[in-house]
DNA sequence: GGGCAATGTGTAA
DNA sequence: TACACCTTGCCCA
């Protein structure tokens, strides 16, 4: 689950079903005992995500940073809870609703200036009112490093994962192993733009969509298809089936440890990768 | 019941 | 580049 979209959508939830609740904090496995300790009886002021981080800002002037990692999991219910399930590191309680998050890569406290800190070193976020992709222009342009690499770097922009990469380059036809210098501004404006469109579709249904109307099953006149992750893409781990445009088989490659789809037919055939 | 992959990141070498 | 870490679910026997 967790790309930008997933930590905004859990941003949102937390607001709604916390906000301004005096809450109930315990860590059933007890990893996060004593943190769990501090937010215990504390009023949730603001929930707030930047990339894949999410902040919740309680009125002890004390954030609770989480991160989820490939398979941290939140999981919301109306009271009453029931015994925990399996390891839950946290489990909020308020307002009639509990949340209990798991296999979280990341949960900690942290003071203002910490909070601060991350902030500053996490690039802009397509899905933040404030977000400015300038300096993440700036620092694509001069890379010498693949578009799909710099992507996926949190201090270039936040919030995109694997699949976002993967399907915003393939929409925006752009070869994975193209140069950040070698990218041209417009080109990267459309990235950018394309960014905030699909990821602002993903927090509004919960799930990554990235395949226009007119490559639909229906509109192909193919038979209907669900991807397995749950949402409907061009080429995340669609490797060796058909390119749902141009037919030619779907790639898959690891780079800097993580794999990388890509169409070879579509994506900037000029350059290919490896 | 074991093995392995997964929408991620930090550290060491 | 490799590995460590967090947990679940699916595949295979």
């Amino acid at each position: 689950m967790p790309e930008g979209h997933t930590i905004h959508r859990l941003a949102a939830e937390h607001g709604r079903l916390f906000g301004g609740q005096t809450v109930r904090a315990e860590s059933p496995q007890g990893r996060f005992a004593a943190g769990a300790l501090r937010i215990d009886g504390r009023v949730l002021q603001e929930a707030d995500a930047h990339g894949k981080h999410l902040l919740l800002g309680f009125d002890d002037d004390r954030w609770l940073h989480v991160h989820l990692g490939i398979y941290g999991k939140y999981a919301f219910a109306p009271v009453p809870a029931p015994a925990p399930v399996g390891e839950v590191r946290l489990r909020l309680t308020g307002g009639g609703h509990y949340a209990d998050l798991r296999g979280p890569n990341t949960c900690e406290l942290l003071e203002p200036d910490e909070v601060k800190a991350l902030h500053a070193r996490l690039g802009p976020d397509p899905l933040r009112a404030d977000a400015d992709p300038d300096p993440a222009w700036r620092r694509i342009s001069r890379s010498r490093t693949s578009i799909a690499a710099l992507l996926m770097d949190q201090s270039v922009v936040a919030g995109v994962g694997n699949i976002y990469r993967a399907e915003v380059l393939f929409r925006q036809g752009v070869a994975p192993a193209t140069p950040g210098r070698e990218l041209t501004r417009e080109r990267w404006e459309a990235i950018w733009a394309d960014l905030v469109v699909l990821m602002s579709d993903g927090v509004r249904a919960g799930r990554i969509d990235t395949v226009r109307p007119e490559h639909t099953p229906e509109a192909m006149g193919r038979p209907p298809r669900v991807d397995d992750h749950g949402g409907e893409v061009y080429v995340y781990r669609r490797s060796g089936m058909p390119c749902l445009v141009c037919a030619a088989e779907v790639r898959t490659e690891a780079l800097v440890g993580r794999n990388l789809f890509w169409c070879p037919g579509c994506q900037d055939p000029g350059r290919r990768l490896a």
